[in-house]
DNA sequence: CCTACCGATCGGTAGG
DNA sequence: CCTACCGATCGGTAGG
């Protein structure tokens, strides 16, 4: 129905995976991705053998995404709390901006058919232990350099982790103002490194 | 399969939310449903007229059964910092003990069929936004009494809702140890206290 | 609470 | 990329 992109198989990508973010993976047949990107059912077979290895292909693409626009946020930048504040942005805009994407990690993390449940759970635990090992070290750098006080970096990983999960799921269930996360990122952001850190952030958001 | 609770009816409603919470809606089926409750297909609609209408009642229990566990939580207790640790108690509680009942809030908040869509959401608003007003209200008591200062009681309200949210989906996301929410309970709460009042609990959590 | 049945749609294939 | 088709299953109803 939209052509914006060019071939078959980007618009086949694209549609899907708004269709499976907004109507789950069992909610949405074939013939409605057919349909949306405008062939017949049948052809959508010469791209992926089935619908499960299309979730698949949805997810890793997704996955991988995420994970590049959070870690491109941090390399460069010397302070932790610096890194983290943009971190912060790049998850947030990144949510903004890749909906679909979001949706389609939700979906994988929750409601899907038992069969793709294996193959799910495996591509979501190899980056999240790689994005949990980058965040232990972040805090352990902090704790290094006397940013934060303590020692149990797993405990202020796991904080931010609760934080950063809280920031991306928050708007969903807020059926009123989606916009709220966004609009009190900087008094969301002063809270965090307070509880954290025992000072006040001297970073300035710009989103 | 399973005969705890009695009647047919405490069956269908529990059989269903199990199912419906790890397959989803659309991925589970009437005779899904039947089979564990040990009838026939066509009996479950002396029960309910449709399937929508018995997602319907159980959203309805769950969101009323989670939000009386947490409301239960904040009477009879002078100091809010107290108020928020037992709430916070309450919510975790609840959500290891109705596992079910989250799964099927978080089904109704992400993906359901585009004609149950105006249905789920209205009722999801209703309770949302009078949980709301009730945060709203504690923290403006808490500014009152110099529990916590400043003066913003909506943004202190908003990072609360991204810490429960973050708290409650945090166990989904992290494949692995789904138990370091709990484990580190304490933590979490110490850090978002300190965050919100510049000072150190006095509460010790008892999970 | 059951048997028997309805039209519609599902994921997927054959063959071109 | 299409038409034509497959068996299976879907939500739901009739009638008892």
């Amino acid at each position: 129905m939209d052509d914006t992109g060019s071939t078959t198989h980007d618009k086949l990508l694209r549609e899907a995976a708004r269709l499976f973010a907004s109507r789950g993976y069992s909610g949405t047949s074939m013939s409605d991705i057919a349909h949306e990107v405008g062939v017949r059912k049948a052809s959508l077979y010469n791209y992926y053998g089935s619908k499960a290895d299309l979730l698949i292909a949805l997810l890793e693409q997704s996955l991988t995404s995420w994970q590049a626009a959070c870690e491109q946020s941090l390399v460069g930048i010397e302070s932790v709390e610096r890194r983290l504040a943009a971190y912060l942005e790049s998850a947030v805009a990144f949510s903004r901006t890749h909906p679909q994407a979001m949706g389609i990690i939700r979906l994988a993390a929750g409601h899907v058919p038992s069969e793709l449940r294996r193959r799910v759970r495996s591509l979501i635990a190899r980056h999240e232990s790689s994005w949990h090992r980058t965040l232990v070290g972040m805090f352990e750098d902090a704790i290094e350099r006397d940013e934060i006080p303590g020692n149990d970096s797993a405990a202020l990983a796991l904080f931010w982790s609760v934080f950063i999960d809280g920031i991306l799921v928050n708007p969903i269930f807020a059926t009123a103002k989606t916009e709220a996360v966004v609009t009190n990122l900087q008094s969301l952001w002063t809270f965090f490194w307070r509880g954290v850190s025992g000072t006040s952030p001297h970073t300035e958001l710009t989103i």
